[in-house]
DNA sequence: GTGTTTGCAAACGTTTTGCACAGGT
DNA sequence: ACCTGTGCAAAACGTTTGCAAACAC
């Protein structure tokens, strides 16, 4: 599928993904949207959200959503870890992980002195599964 | 301290920090706000809200920031880990990793069937740091 | 009595949505 | 010409805050 399910091609998602993909500081929407009205003035907001949920659905663009801060976007799909700075909000890669998360001993990830990190699973809860199977 | 930083002691407080404490299911602020009304109809969600972010700062409470949820509390301030069901929403406990979080094999924990993971990390930045230096 | 904490309501910041129109195919 | 995608504005959502009154000490 060459549109990956877009009905449409439109200027806006075209500079919005090339804006996207030109940053480097895991951008907001806002911070997107600002970006993309030097090229398109007249973009609404609205545009700017509707196409950034379409390229992450279309698995173009990797929506992040991190805990108790405002969403941000990345270009990048692989595999890879981030790093908030607690002080300025700046969000980082890490692309290897080197010390033990149990024993949480991490001195120092890309140039971060590392104070904590945050853990969270995804799965399907035992009463889901069940509903699941009763379907199937 | 036995108040713990606290200037007063309110029935409030007492009965948000005794209904987490009774749940069983890491509620939300809005959810904790009903169950609180059933012994304090006239309490005010805003209050709510207040009492939780004190009683975290104490250290009575955790506050759970999901990535792209609510906030969830926790009476338990023990160190454990959550999944959380993409189906309905449900968060549970996880108290001992089986698997490799690199590798990405988590068959199967607490009965979910784990799909995913998000791991962040929290620290101070290059820039930050070089700051820390200068008024130190 | 003093000053913290409350209830209420309004404000906030982020994200979503309803609608009529523009524009891609 | 069709009908998806847009601009705009308003609404929705979770959370915070300003204020006068209530109440813990």
């Amino acid at each position: 599928l060459k549109n990956k399910g877009f009905e449409r091609n439109t200027r806006q998602r075209e500079i919005v993904l090339d804006e996207l993909m030109k940053a480097k500081d895991h951008p907001t929407a806002a911070m997107l949207y600002e970006r993309v009205r030097a090229q398109l003035p007249r973009i609404s907001l609205g545009t700017v959200y509707r196409n950034l949920e379409r390229l992450t659905r279309a698995g173009e663009i990797r929506r992040l959503d991190l805990a108790g801060a405002e969403t941000r976007f990345d270009a990048d799909t692989s595999r890879h870890y981030h790093v908030r700075c607690t002080e300025c909000g700046r969000l980082d890669d890490v692309h290897e992980i080197t010390g033990d998360l149990v024993g949480e001993r991490f001195a120092e990830l890309g140039g971060y002195r590392i104070t904590g990190y945050q853990l969270e699973f995804r799965g399907i809860c035992p009463t889901c599964r069940a509903q699941a199977d009763d379907t199937s």
